[in-house]
DNA sequence: CCGAATCCAATATGATACTG
DNA sequence: CAGTATCATATTGGATTCGG
């Protein structure tokens, strides 16, 4: 056998990873708002419950941050600011499927 | 068409459920720990980078909350104490699994 | 409308020492 | 070995206000 199993320290370090990335209550379901096609801030924010709007700043910087989003300020009267997801920011479905299998099992009277 | 996404709603609420669970640098290192066969509060703490005994025990504890793990008391001298996965902590391993992948990919260069 | 600024509370994490 | 106690710092989350 030349193919062996990651080693576990390996794998830790790699879950913590993306756990840095994914951190904290609020950039999924921002990463979820948007992949639903939602790009604006006020929108967003409607559409999130309960967050605000200095969280919701806070973490949407964090995001272009990590280079899952963009952020594009249009010149028009007023100013309009759109948060596109990059292509990158794609690569997190199968993660993020996942979690919402689970959440969906989870909440359904299991234990 | 009788079968329909999920209203964008019930994904987000998902995802944080998921993320109420799992949330935190530590649960998912423990996990993963355990998923190895580690079962001893100092093997644990030997076996995770950084990780203080302090957060260690609070951590173990939340994890016993949520019924993820079990909290067995071996009647030796002196005492000893091991902790097990419940079947039900391996529902997450698909999670798990993907938040390997995705941290394996992320650290490597891409961006 | 799109946020930034400020202030504050709550939680998470960390370092160290100590107990049974 | 298996934690608890204490103290300190960092990060997160929330409320409100303010400016372009």
């Amino acid at each position: 056998m030349t193919k062996e199993v990651s080693k576990i320290a390996d794998k830790i370090s790699q879950v913590q990873t993306t756990l840095a990335v994914i951190n904290g209550k609020w950039k999924l379901p921002i990463l979820l708002s948007m992949y639903s096609g939602i790009s604006r801030f006020r929108d967003l924010q409607r559409n999130i419950p309960n967050i605000t709007t200095r969280v919701l700043s806070k973490e949407l910087k964090d995001l272009e941050a990590s280079k899952l989003i963009l952020r594009v300020v249009h010149d028009t009267h007023p100013i309009s600011i759109e948060y596109k997801l990059t292509t990158y920011s794609f690569t997190l479905t199968p993660v993020v499927d996942e979690m919402i299998k689970w959440g969906k099992q989870h909440s359904k009277g299991n234990l």
